[in-house]
DNA sequence: GTCTATATTCGGATAGAC
DNA sequence: GTCTATCCGAATATAGAC
């Protein structure tokens, strides 16, 4: 029927796709400027509509309720450490990696605390991660597991020590010293503790075989 | 002129103080509750007050504000975590103390979690606790600084790799196990290799003076 | 100290016109 | 998709009688 309307037909809803998510995105950033000055909790949507020259109600029809802008924000944030994540220089030692990989996830946490809130605490109530939202997260996980690997560590007990040391320095960091660098400092050190523990184990191992 | 009612008129504000203080007690206890139902920040003076059976504005009598009962919250907890590591039978040995204490600051946070958010968390918008309320904190750090210590750990950088070790562990166990013992059998491992840390780099100071 | 009554503000969410 | 208008509920806090 309308055969030469069919990529203008065909192309619209891409266009406005894109435009819609972009405008999402914009909404997002701005959301997240608003946790910054009042606390993530307090975020409200009036304020956020005036930010981005809305009206309280036409936010719904971006997000369909206010958890559901908590999620795309938690998916957000990880999709961002992801990103820093690989954006790093290859390095060839994998311990430098490794240390490397540390300091890009303390130093992410330390530069974003309320999105590292929202990852990491659970401080909004009835909020939970869609499953949607948290494939990001997981591959987060992945990419320090990879590198873990690549230092010959792959024991679920010894990630889950790895994963309580970088959450324990990225939250002192983040409580006690924000903005300072007390506990980054540290990091070198803490994975040197963490792989000389790993040797000593293996160790202790092959002797008692 | 009431010579004979002396001993009664300084009787009787010692037994309002404490009448009154037990029932802030009381109200604080509840406080917990809902705390743990719907969420530390999503406590209503409301509620809190029809479940110590009083009216909502009588609460006032009481704290002078939500945030002052925040406050009491956080120096109340403070106080019940050092209560938990002062209650703790003495042992000889130095490291299996040094355990000892880990395994109990792990468990409290574990087994009182929301109690962990509003100490170590920062999710209350507004809140900062008061100087007073913040000195049972102080007290907690004291005790496992003595600890330290006790083995020979003392230095301010080393007291720093303790306390972030200490937080992650808890934080995990919190957010990724409630309830499980995940990162809390990993506790005896962690000590063990931060000791085995702290000999080794005393090791290498000592061969190069 | 406790109450009733109320001030005040703000929150998220919905209806329906355009 | 965006708007105006509004609902409805909830929140903290205060005034003033008893």
């Amino acid at each position: 029927m309308t055969a030469g309307a069919s990529t203008l037909a065909d192309d619209q809803p891409d266009r406005r796709a894109r435009r819609r998510a972009a405008k999402r995105q914009v909404i997002i950033a701005e959301a997240w400027a608003l946790a910054e000055r009042d606390g993530l909790a307090a975020i409200s949507l009036r304020d956020l509509a005036e930010r981005v020259d809305l009206r309280q109600p036409s936010l719904y029809s971006y997000f369909e309720s206010k958890l559901a802008l908590y999620d795309a924000m938690f998916a957000d944030a990880n999709r961002m450490l992801v990103e820093t994540i690989r954006r790093l220089p290859e390095l060839d030692d994998p311990k430098a990696a490794l240390v490397q990989f540390v300091r890009a996830t303390v130093g992410f946490s330390s530069d974003n605390i309320v999105r590292h809130q929202l990852m990491f605490d659970r401080t909004i109530p009835g909020f939970q991660p869609s499953e949607h939202a948290y494939r990001p997260a997981v591959e987060f996980y992945d990419l320090g597991a990879q590198r873990l690997a690549a230092v010959g560590v792959w024991k679920p007990a010894d990630l889950d020590v790895f994963t309580s040391l970088v959450a324990g320095l990225a939250r002192q960091q983040v409580a006690k010293d924000p903005g300072g660098t007390r506990w980054m400092v540290l990091i070198p050190r803490v994975v040197d503790m963490f792989l000389s523990d790993i040797d000593r184990r293996r160790d202790v191992e092959g002797s008692s075989s």
